[in-house]
DNA sequence: GATGAATGAGAATTCATTCAT
DNA sequence: TATGAATGAATTCTCATTCAT
């Protein structure tokens, strides 16, 4: 299984949406299975309208569920919250790591990474929605969690460099703080990308969007960072 | 003028926050005034909380003025939130333009649009807060702005990359989708390099800051776009 | 103006209970105004229901306002049960105290004092309900103010009966805690004699019961009390 | 068996309040002991809470049962509260009338029957907060059952004064209407006294407390009774 | 006998919005 | 121009109560 497919299982897969008000009796399910789907209506809810104009009733109606249920498996809108953020990070946490597979050459690595995330947040756009706008407006807590997703992804993508210079034997090593600021306009880099190719091209499937997002980013990142590893650099005055 | 200073053109300069509270009877001010503090407080506002959460009554009073007032001078809360993004989307986009004065080498021109553009969010980040973060979740009327201001920029980045190549005389002109990819991904960076750049080195002022990002960012991206045109790309199954 | 009437004060005179739902116009009222009709329409229904039985719902249309109106003046259930409660609490006392005048022999200022007391329970027996009844019962800061209440009113009956000790030049002083804890005891058979008086003779007017059950009280009170004095006492184990 | 002794027999004593949530297996117990052990946790919460904030949830917790089990019981929630107070009615009621054994004198009897009330009383608390303040305020079904209680010491006393008066072959017969108010005026006071005894000496055990507070009480009380008997009274005008 | 799963109904509280002055 | 007074319509959250097992 690779990273991709292993990013896509988290969410309601063979679940069916339960449907209420049609007449039927109460549909018993476990726990576990319910607490998934509402987590599921959840961050749909939350990427549609923000954090505040999402409505627990509207959730509960999509989960299939009634409201008292959904508090009495989640406790608070801000639970509930939080706990959509948390899966999410890890579940893109997970498929980028998974994809940035030891065992092969950094650049590789990277670009398998990159794949991956697109990958990733074009299946799953609300749960990107979320993580990428909704967290980061709403108070310390949840805003934490972000920022530790970002610092994660940011790390290994720093690491990963450092890993190319070293096997590049490059003459001119690069400043600490450099790599790592090249690491956060990556990342900030395939974030926008990632926004914008789901906005731009919403018709067809995603796995080739995923790659020619991930190519036009390496194109760009990658040999400027050759460049710069050797040495030559845009500088505001030359020539 | 240059196009920082213009950019702080746009807020609340010598009129003073007005106290309210302090008894005494109102101070009548022409509507223009008013409403410029209006905007003021209502993105400030809008920034902290969000849209929804954001509430008329805290907007009036941060703007000292009585809830009737700001619904006779606009509207609705939705027409509020709409005018502020108008007002910070052009300021914005004013302040890039003026940077990214003709007459000069495309590439120093997108220098100093870039250094505007981070000048411009860091001054005024409530008004950033609200266009990258706020306005993307609210229905059609609030994205189509932002998507405007966005295309503007992308347009412009677009512009000045194509004036490039023409000065490269390239061999292998680029695919019009890639360059905009392209111009997405460098706003992208942008935008994570100044919060990064915010968040590592809170001490000094706003400026160098943005010249140190800046030139980070060109260091990758513009050394790497010459490649591009040169028609040197990185490739998945390279090597 | 004496105690009994200065007590029936504070409560809705003049203001007419307005008819809402009835088709007309807002009424627009003072502040001041709409908030004395909130606390009477509070009181009676906390008095009915109890504290939390009550519903901010059922105040709101008993007071004539909507519910928004109620939290603007009122701030919260909590806020307005204390509001309530503290009120209550200061006419009740303001018209014991009233009538314990002084400058009269103690044993008439204390036969005043009960026939207020009674009189006030009785004229506002919503509010006694609410102190006697209601406010014991819900957390420390009800519960202070009305012990507050139940001090004040022992120490003034403490004064009262240590004064006509005093004056009756009595053989065997009392000891302190014996004196105090006589006061609570009348103070108790008093609450007690209010709830059964209001309870039994609802039909009849206000005065006479009060001045009926007053009697009765002192009755057994007063002339036990010179006994005591006197050194004459019941003792479990006597002949 | 005293009267003391008898009337903490109506309480959990061998059941140990049982333990949930440690997994294993249900302890199936006779529907007996259940009952009393809901019986036992509602009254707690009950005294707790009040009526209508104790939730049903609480009480199955603390019962060591689950909600339906309780409802299979118990029925609803009102018939829960009833049968509380029946219950603790009925056991004070018991305690006070073992307690004024026949075949004593009659104020010796009161004097017992007093120290039963106050031992009682403090023995349950919970039980006598939902006899007290609870049931009062909840609608006729239940104030109907306190106000027998009521009506039953009330009626109890009665008696016994009546019985002195009659061994006094005093001269002035009493009032009924008047014996009765003396009766209620008894009770509140010990009310009282037992509240304000409570609050001023927590230290020492009940009983001790109980004998206190009930010969303070006879102190006052029953000498004024004789006085009254006695045809000699305290009247307003008085020198 | 016992319970995990589920909900309809209603609670407090807030908000955008409008009059009457 | 400016505002104190007022509200309909949500929103979050809780609770008594019931099934299906």
């Amino acid at each position: 299984m690779n990273a991709v497919s292993a990013a896509q299982e988290h969410q309601n897969r063979p679940v069916p949406r339960p449907k209420r008000k049609s007449g039927g009796k109460v549909k018993r399910m476990p726990r576990e299975v319910r607490e998934r789907q509402m987590l599921d209506a959840a961050v749909e809810v939350f990427a549609r309208r923000g954090y505040s104009a999402a409505s627990m009733d509207e959730i509960a109606e999509l989960a299939g569920a009634s409201k008292p249920l959904v508090y009495l498996y989640l406790n608070s809108k801000e639970d509930l919250f939080s706990a959509c953020i948390r899966r999410e990070a890890e579940a893109l946490m997970t498929a980028v790591r998974t994809a940035a597979d030891p065992g092969d050459r950094a650049d590789r690595r990277l670009w398998h990474a990159l794949r991956a995330f697109f990958a990733h947040t074009a299946e799953h756009p609300a749960g990107w929605a979320v993580l990428s706008c909704q967290a980061r407006t709403h108070g310390e807590p949840f805003a934490l969690v972000v920022a530790g997703l970002r610092q994660q992804i940011a790390d290994l993508v720093t690491q990963l460099i450092a890993e190319s210079v070293r096997d590049a034997a490059c003459a001119a090593p690069l400043d600490e703080k450099e790599v790592s600021g090249l690491a956060h306009a990556l990342v900030g880099a395939a974030e926008s990308l990632a926004g914008w190719a789901n906005a731009t091209a919403q018709a067809g499937p995603a796995a080739p969007a995923a790659r020619e997002t991930a190519a036009t980013l390496m194109n760009v990142a990658w040999v400027g960072l050759e460049n710069l590893v050797n040495g030559r650099r845009w500088a505001p005055v030359r020539s």
